[in-house]
DNA sequence: CACTCAGTTTATCATTTTCGAAACTGTCTA
DNA sequence: TAGACAGTTTCGAAAATGATAAACTGAGTG
């Protein structure tokens, strides 16, 4: 009887290949470890065709919820949702005005940053 | 008995209230409808901590798949799937060498645009 | 050939995400 | 004050995600 391979996902014992390059990277990474979740939290944020197109269609000025929902075809309610999200992270502002609220983008380096990252996409399908 | 409310969720049934811009902007929209789920699906491969590790750990050269599982701390199994799904997306390439196998960037506009966006956050901080 | 080892793949599980339904809030108006 | 209506919130269901374990593949080596 085997003593059991303890061994469940193979981890590479031997200290691997290139351990001083690893922990160089290691060392480089941890710099940007405090940004980089909230790096992954905007793109997941942007990760998402609804938002994008609340972004794009915001980008041009203001809309209240219902026109919104009605350019994406979604309820008010999903809709609602979804501009709470981009609220809470910061990246749209809203205003009240009597029983209607309306949105904006508030922040234009991000579409901006968006337009860029648009722009490398079609650059890779040239 | 009332006669149901029918209404689930609130939906705007009278023509809101800017239906032409509605009309335009949903117009505009449908002109990048076909980008936009692939800049979506590029958010979304970039909104997670993991993958956005190895973009950063691979921006200085190719590595092993063991290696790069070292720097993230997690297994090869899922190192590997994650490095999959990256290569698939054409942002990376790999190369074999006998058992090992390397990958390294595809793109550097890639990681152009990964600074571009970076920068963005750290200017909304100041 | 038998064995080891780097990496991949398949199956699975827990968590998160996305959206809708229904209930609720707050403003306007009759 | 009662009702209508824009929007929000709570709750729940369905789908997508991220990681693991375990089986598998394929190259190197005795």
């Amino acid at each position: 009887m085997p003593a059991a391979k303890i061994i469940s996902s193979p981890v590479c014992h031997v200290a691997c290949f290139e351990q001083e390059k690893v922990a160089r990277i290691k060392a480089e990474l941890a710099k940007e470890e405090q940004l980089l979740p909230q790096l992954a939290e905007l793109y997941k944020l942007l990760g998402n065709v609804t938002r994008l197109k609340i972004l794009l269609a915001l980008a041009h000025g203001e809309l209240c919820v219902c026109d919104v929902s009605h350019v994406l075809g979604l309820t008010i309610a999903a809709t609602s949702h979804q501009l709470k999200l981009l609220r809470s992270q910061g990246w749209l502002t809203m205003r009240n005005d009597g029983k209607m609220v309306y949105y904006r983008v508030h922040s234009e380096s991000l579409l901006k940053a968006l337009k860029g990252d648009f722009c490398l996409l079609e650059e890779r399908l040239a």
